[in-house]
Order: C-alpha cells, then structure tokens, then sequence
DNA sequence: TGTCGATAGTTCACATGTAGTATATCTCCC
DNA sequence: GGGAGATATACTACATGTGAACTATCGACA
C-alpha cells in the first residue's frame, strides 16, 4: 500500500475520542475483540431463533461439511475448544434429536457424532439467513477490503500456528 | 448411504475449505472469528496466571482507562455486554478486592464502581507481561499491515453501529 | 401529590468454556 | 498374557453470557 501515511493520520483522529493505545499491537488485538464480540452477538441472535446457541451451530455446521460422523475430539479440534466442553454440548444435541452418537467397533474408546436428518433440514433452512447476515455484517466492504482482511487475519494467526493449542 | 454422492460431496467441501468459502462476506467472518478464539485463549491463560478471568481483567482495565468511579451499565456498554452478567462479575472482584460499589447519593438507583489500589498495584505488574503478548500475536506484521487490519475492522463494525446494541 | 412509565441493578434459569480428575480402552513392551 | 503409559470421553466445580422477570428509584404529568 502506497499510501501508508494517509491512513495512519485518520487512524489517529479515531483514536482521539478516548486515550491512545499503547501499540498498534494492542489497537488491532482489541479491535479483533470488540469486532468478534459484536458480530457473535448478532450471530447469537439469529441462532436463537432456530433453537440454537452459537457453538451447537457450529457443531452442525461442521459435521455438514465434514460429511460424514466424526468422533468427538476432531470436531472440538476444528472448534478450537477443549473437549471436555463437547460433552454436555452433544448431549443437548442429542435430546434435541440433531445428532446420533454411535461407538466406534475398531476402538471402543472413540463415539462417532453424526447428523440426523432433521439437523440437515434445520440446518439448510438456516442457509438463507446465515448467509444474509454475513452480508449485513461486512457486504460494505468492498471485495479487496474483504480479501486483505482475510489475509492479514490468516498471517496473523502464524504466530499462534505450530504452538501447543 | 450412496457412496459416490457423498464422497463428491466431500470433494467439493474439501476445495472450498482451501480457498473462499461460500462467499468472501463468510470467509472475512470465520477469519475474524477463528483469530479471536485462538488469541483470546492465550490472553486467557496469561491471565490466569494473576488469578483473573478475561472478563475481570477486562473490566479492571476498564476502570483505570477511565480514571474514574464508573456506573456498571457504562462498564457494560464498554464491554459489549448484557447489564445482568455484570453483577456476579463485579460481585466476584469485590471479593477479591479488587473493586468497592458505592451508591450514588443525586441518583440512589445507580452504583459507581471504583478500582482499590491492590487492583492498581495488580494492573501495573500485568503491563508488562500483557504488552509482550500482544506483540507476541501480532508482531510479525508490519506498522502498516496493523494499521490496515485495525482500520477494516472498525471499518466493519460500522455495520453494527447505529442498530440496538 | 400520586400514579405511571423509564431506568439501574439484581435475581433466576440455563447453556457454555475451562481446568482438573476419573474411567474405559487401546498399544506397546516385557 | 499382563501391566504401564497413552488416548478418548465423561464428570465435577466454577466463572461467564443470555433472556426473562423483579425491585428500587427517578421524573413527568395529571
């Protein structure tokens, strides 16, 4: 980008309604945070009209897409979450009829989670709306916007990469 | 189940994982909140290591960019957050020293929530670790590409701006 | 002055995320 | 084949978010 400075001054000017940050580092850690709890919130929202909380979507949304039952571990792994939270977490889903749960023959440690079909059909009149909001949500960015967002976010999660969980 | 339909399904959710997903909208949206799990963990577990919770740091921070004795509601505002969850949360940092509650005396339905010096002494020891975190995070960006990644964020969150809360 | 709507906090019920621990199974090595 | 350590889940305790409903107080208006 060419023009470095020339965001750097409007950056400045927004900064001034209350005390500078300390870095930059911290500016764009808080602004990931308070724009993640923003758009959750609406997310939230959306969901709770279908009977569902933000992470029994992403459950559904996940094994959808996997396409087939996965055990427990893998979907907390794609959730970024510790699984013993998957446990309660499925067992909702199960009351609710959106998942089957069915023990592994080979390791009878594993249990395999899989979708049900009333889960599928929930999942693909929520289509519409999901897809929508995610519009709402940040459609006035422009297309490049919207790329270089992805990217910076995608390089900033390097730092994190080949750590621990 | 017919094998062929759905190993081609997979094939397909297999390409989209590695490149846009359903939309760029969608992308920039699980981009942003991929980064924020993945880096709230981390500030999570640094502060834990002062006995805090996110929240509560959050809050104590809060408080000390403020300078002063602030009502919880506007606490609240600040954190994006429901008034109801202030109440255990402050509950919890007044036992632990870290705030007072004082009722206002013009206004007997508001409390003004004020930091003790054992949280100040406490904040001032966290600085340090905090502020090597966040570079930690995102210190392999440049100056510029921080600039950039904070100035789309706030520019997606006016999205959100002018809705109910 | 007295009632009504608005506002600030609280309380309650429930789903979640986290750490720590327990249990069942598997794998490997003797 | 039997036991040690690893692995996959489950269970428990606690802090947190969320919506709904409640209480105390304030402000305005008849």
């Amino acid at each position: 980008m060419k023009e470095s400075h020339v965001s750097k001054k409007r950056l400045q000017d927004e900064l001034k309604k209350k005390r500078p940050f300390d870095s930059l580092e911290q500016e764009a850690n808080l602004n990931i945070l308070r724009t993640n709890d923003q758009f959750q919130n609406r997310f939230g929202r959306l969901f709770r009209e279908f009977d569902l909380t933000p992470s029994q979507y992403n459950v559904l949304r996940i094994l959808r897409g996997e396409g087939k039952p996965m055990p427990c571990q893998e979907i907390a792994e794609r959730m970024i979450q510790v699984v013993p939270a998957m446990t309660g977490l499925l067992d909702r889903l199960e009351a609710q009829g959106h998942i089957r749960r069915e023990r592994c023959t080979e390791d009878r440690r594993v249990i395999y989670v899989e979708l049900t079909e009333t889960a599928k059909d929930l999942l693909k009149r929520m289509d519409a709306p999901v897809s929508e909001l995610h519009k709402k949500l940040v459609g006035h960015l422009t297309q490049t916007e919207l790329t270089q967002l992805s990217r910076l976010l995608e390089k900033a999660r390097l730092s994190v990469q080949e750590k621990d969980k």
